[in-house]
DNA sequence: AGTCCTTTTCGTACGTTGTAAGATTCATGG
DNA sequence: CCATGAATCTTACAACGTACGAAAAGGACT
């Protein structure tokens, strides 16, 4: 076996942390969220699996990692997470930062369930919410009153919610619809929700729900609550 | 090898869908869900992993059978998912149902991290939305409202919030507690908020947040934002 | 150029997982 | 006793994460 320099041969970028982050992301992105093992993370790289643990001490620290960098495009999308000095309208102010969250998150369906799985929080998570504490502080809110609000928005404050029992395939939306024609008979309020829903807006996006409009609803729902709540307690 | 028939030897208890489910829940409740593989669950009913596959199509028919099973712990401790024919308190109906609901899911802490992956919903699940729907129908909502509602409240309707980055270690959770110190001077809001905390509730249970006290303030935000509306709409 | 040392990559192999395929055992009625 | 269907087991495989040590690449210095 000659060893040969072949002159074509595209000279070898160094592998990096970075490097493999975003290869994850492309993975994650093009195959799903299952797809991404650490075999296929190295063959999108060029290099042998074992290669990536010179730089990464396990497939847990690449979903860390894939989280700092999804991250990362949250801070590019929303300008930075540094509090504007004063805030006349923390409302706004949150609800658009979310939502620009929430941008990213649908270019990346599969980050929810990496998200939920995380145990650690790196820096710019962190930095993340100590932005949105801090505009709710400057908007006028207690250190406690804050503090619920996060818990409250919870995994919203990401721009995500998750959805309970999602089908991922064509297959099973239509199975669920046949289960619940088949019991439709027990389920007099269920039916009857349905039957509205499909008179007032007869083809609604993909299954019955426009999931953007839930989360605004959600959102805002939970952030007027939060705002009465704000007044009542300056008062 | 001599065949013989040990007289000693517990007679053989037929294997069933429902003891797999059962065994499947104690294998969890004891080394967490991480420990409910197809093999562990055969050996705590005393058989093969092979012979699961008789009376179950795969892991994900577990794991469906799993969820049924604790709905039906949850459809016993709210007393059946029927609704009571009048309502006149809705919000205190639906409260109780879903602190309800909480209690087993605390009793089994692994539970909401199956429920998330679910994709199909099995007829015990369609039925206990059925009775939330019911109640708030009977308690006034429009079918619209009672829509949103649901989505609205989400996991929560199920007793659990998805707690983003909750450490699952003391090892981890000093090593985040760490982390925060060395970035303090960076982050003067979350800083703030934990000496406030620290100062008012010298020891909160377990960490900084009491997770109960936090679920009942997200429910009750939420559901008192829904009554307002409610009463608006029906106005 | 050749030597040495550090950094980076790779080859091989192991344990664990879900599960396919077919053999085996068990129970029951003739 | 045996035949037949139901229930269980044996064996085996592919995919996964990753431990361990060997190999290669890249400089620095003579």
């Amino acid at each position: 076996m000659a060893i040969e320099t072949d002159p074509s041969a595209e000279i070898r970028v160094p592998l990096n942390r970075d490097r493999v982050f975003r290869a994850a992301i492309k993975v994650a992105d093009e195959g799903g969220i299952e797809s991404l093992t650490m075999r296929n993370l190295a063959e999108e790289l060029g290099v042998e699996a074992m290669s990536l643990y010179y730089h990464v001490a396990n497939k847990e620290a690449v979903l860390d990692g894939v989280v700092e960098a999804l991250m990362g495009e949250i801070e590019e999308a929303v300008g930075g997470f540094v509090v504007p000095g004063e805030v006349t309208d923390w409302k706004t102010a949150v609800r658009q930062r979310i939502l620009t969250a929430r941008e990213i998150m649908l270019r990346h369906t599969w980050a929810p369930s990496v998200f939920e799985t995380r145990t650690r929080m790196g820096p710019s998570i962190i930095m993340y919410f100590e932005g949105l504490l801090g505009i709710m502080r400057e908007g006028g809110f207690s250190y406690d009153l804050a503090h619920h609000a996060m818990h409250a928005v919870g995994s919203m404050s990401l721009g995500f919610a998750q959805e309970l029992f999602k089908p991922d395939s064509a297959r099973e939306e239509e199975e669920a619809t046949e289960m619940f024609e088949h019991m439709a008979e027990q389920l007099p309020y269920l039916a009857g929700m349905m039957m509205e829903i499909v008179h007032d807006d007869p083809d609604t996006t993909l299954g019955w729900c426009d999931d953007q409009r839930e989360f605004e609803f959600s959102l805002d729902l939970l952030l007027d609550g939060l705002e009465q709540k704000r007044i009542l307690e300056s008062a």
